[in-house]
DNA sequence: GGTCACATAAGACCAAAGTCTAATGGGTCA
DNA sequence: TGACCCATTAGACTTTGGTCTTATGTGACC
């Protein structure tokens, strides 16, 4: 590594993570290349709240993924939004290229697996520091769209459900007859049928196996 | 605490884990306590596997669940079947109640969440070298019992399923007709019917949305 | 040589799924 | 008052799904 520490002040870092023996250890491996840099922690997204409220001229954010309180990306939603100048580098065990995906285009600049090395963590976030992004190279961005975009098109056809429609759907999914929909929902089967009918329609599939495959993994409200 | 380190000498551990970070804050916090304590790292399954040929006389394997290489509890099974004798305590960043059953259940002898604070962690550690169990106390395992048993009865039923109709399901899950698997497997259309029957049959369902929805995420291999 | 599991298949039959057309009524919005 | 969306339904029709019975061939195993 050709690259000089002093060449830029780093004041101040919120570590934002729930394990206690990461923080820690994240810590140490910065105190080591800034060592007058003040590090806050949180170790929670209420905390972390907190944090920002305070330390809002904060350098960096390194912000963890499974923090409990938070589904998912809307932590990082949440600040990207809310302080708009704050850089951030996530951090997280789950390095899958759709996981990387969404940090990236929820806005944050750097993405680091847990499973780098020391070394390779504390480049990612001094690259940030710097100004740049850092994302691993690996990871191919255009195969993964693709891959989002059918689950996004997905959610897109789903809400174009009307109630009743979802309310089908959604027995359809539990492996509901015709008739037993008719019976439960207190309407013809006729009526059922022409429910099912428009929802294939919409999701664009051919029969009630497809239309339930498509929308296995997808709460129906 | 009133707990002392001295009542009894650990010679030998062995960390499990794929995060370089965790390792050395972990092995800081063993070597705390236990000064003059080997710790053996591991970063891969594989790894794992060649250090536990030379150290089989550990004290202790600290095995985290998420390592690549390994498709869940593999690793925990492979090892307690190998070296019966060798206590293993699971430290991962997954603590849903359903994880830590799996661990008891596959002959982990305690349980830390990650999310744990260090104190907590070495205190699970030490219970464990002392011959004791260690799990999370807020846990019901009747609960999740429950929930466990239904999938691996589903796991269960799959199994039992022959290869040819292992592939018929499959091909059942992409939304294909009857007539579509025939001509696809080059067999006559009341032979794919035979099979889907016995398929419902052996999955306890009536029709194949049932089906499908009861395989929806186990892959079929 | 006999048993067993598996894959194959035909034919008959009934139930369920899905399409199309046409029609009615309620609600909202301009 | 229309235009429009949504929910509802009937009737006729075709296709698909699923059951049952019966039957053949093959390879493994003892």
């Amino acid at each position: 590594m050709n690259w000089d520490p002093a060449q830029f002040t780093v004041d101040k870092i919120i570590i934002a993570d729930d394990h206690p023996m990461f923080r820690d250890a994240l810590r140490q491996a910065m105190s080591s290349s800034h060592a007058d840099c003040q590090i806050i922690e949180a170790e929670s997204s209420e905390s972390l709240r907190l944090q920002l409220r305070e330390h809002h001229d904060a350098d960096l954010l390194v912000l963890d993924l499974n923090m409990p309180g938070v589904e998912g990306f809307s932590a990082l939603a949440y600040v990207q939004k809310k302080y708009p100048d704050l850089p951030i580098i996530m951090i997280s065990a789950n390095d899958k290229p759709e996981t990387i995906m969404h940090a990236k285009h929820f806005g944050a600049l750097g993405f680091v697996s847990k499973s780098a090395s020391i070394q390779e963590i504390r480049r990612g976030v001094n690259t940030v520091l710097q100004g740049d992004t850092h994302f691993p190279y690996q990871f191919n961005e255009q195969l993964y769209q693709k891959l989002d975009d059918t689950l996004a098109e997905t959610t897109r056809q789903v809400a174009e459900l009307t109630p009743q429609q979802l309310k089908v759907l959604g027995m359809i999914k539990q492996g509901l007859l015709n008739k037993q929909i008719a019976y439960d929902l207190d309407i013809s089967e006729a009526t059922v049928k022409a429910h099912v009918t428009a929802i294939m329609r919409k999701l664009g599939v051919n029969n009630r196996t497809q239309a339930v495959m498509k929308v296995a993994n997808i709460e129906i409200h």
